[in-house]
DNA sequence: CAGCATCCACGAAGATACTG
DNA sequence: CAGTATCTTCGTGGATGCTG
């Protein structure tokens, strides 16, 4: 998908950062093990359908593990797995940068947009 | 466009990973101030169009500048800003996990397609 | 409940050609 | 050189309905 050839971290961006794959990684890592419903509804604005293929692609890349209980209902228990959750640091680094200059993202868009 | 109910990192997510931005912010935090066709030439497959969008996009959140040269031929110049510098600790970790993790991506990836 | 199947809509991105 | 203009393609995502 994306240019490999000036950018050493292309695949990894690909990988945790392609589309709902981060709130659902930050998801499972705050409330641990977590059922389809659940976590559909914790994220809010997501579809099923949507949800199965990310979680899916998540869990044969290795970053979530699925868990199900042939039960009536049947139960479907997802996790972050070891490999998920060695992104934390990752997620903690990008929460600071965060805190410290969103504020000045707004701004330059504001001076750019002439809206001052 | 994300959710932003169970991620509190979303905003910065879709500021520094939406796409074609890494691979621009990379390249120019190596190689320092370049011309549009240099940079559009180190980063491969972009076309121009393409590049121009993100270009701007990027210069109005604040992350690169533009110094533009009134000559004939014309010159533009593209650098990264002191905001966009201060992501690289971020860009850093990720490399590091990369280095550190992605094998084990493709292992996960093998394994569930079976093809052990 | 946890999904899959199907159809549809939209915007981003690519290809191509053209200008000041 | 540094873009812009236009057209087309494509993937993601939404909506809906149906199963074990």
């Amino acid at each position: 998908m994306e240019s490999e050839l000036a950018c050493p971290i292309a695949p990894v961006v690909d990988l945790v950062f392609s589309r709902w794959t981060t709130p659902i990684l930050w998801t499972l890592n705050e409330h641990g093990r977590l059922r389809f419903v659940e976590l559909e509804r914790r994220i809010g604005t997501i579809t099923p359908k949507v949800l199965t293929q990310r979680l899916r692609q998540m869990e044969r890349d290795g970053l979530v593990t699925r868990t199900y209980h042939p039960e009536v209902p049947p139960r479907v228990e997802y996790e972050i797995s070891e490999l998920g959750r060695s992104l934390a640091p990752v997620f903690h680094g990008l929460a600071e940068w965060s805190k410290r200059n969103l504020a000045k993202v707004d701004e330059a868009r504001s001076r750019y947009d002439g809206t001052n």
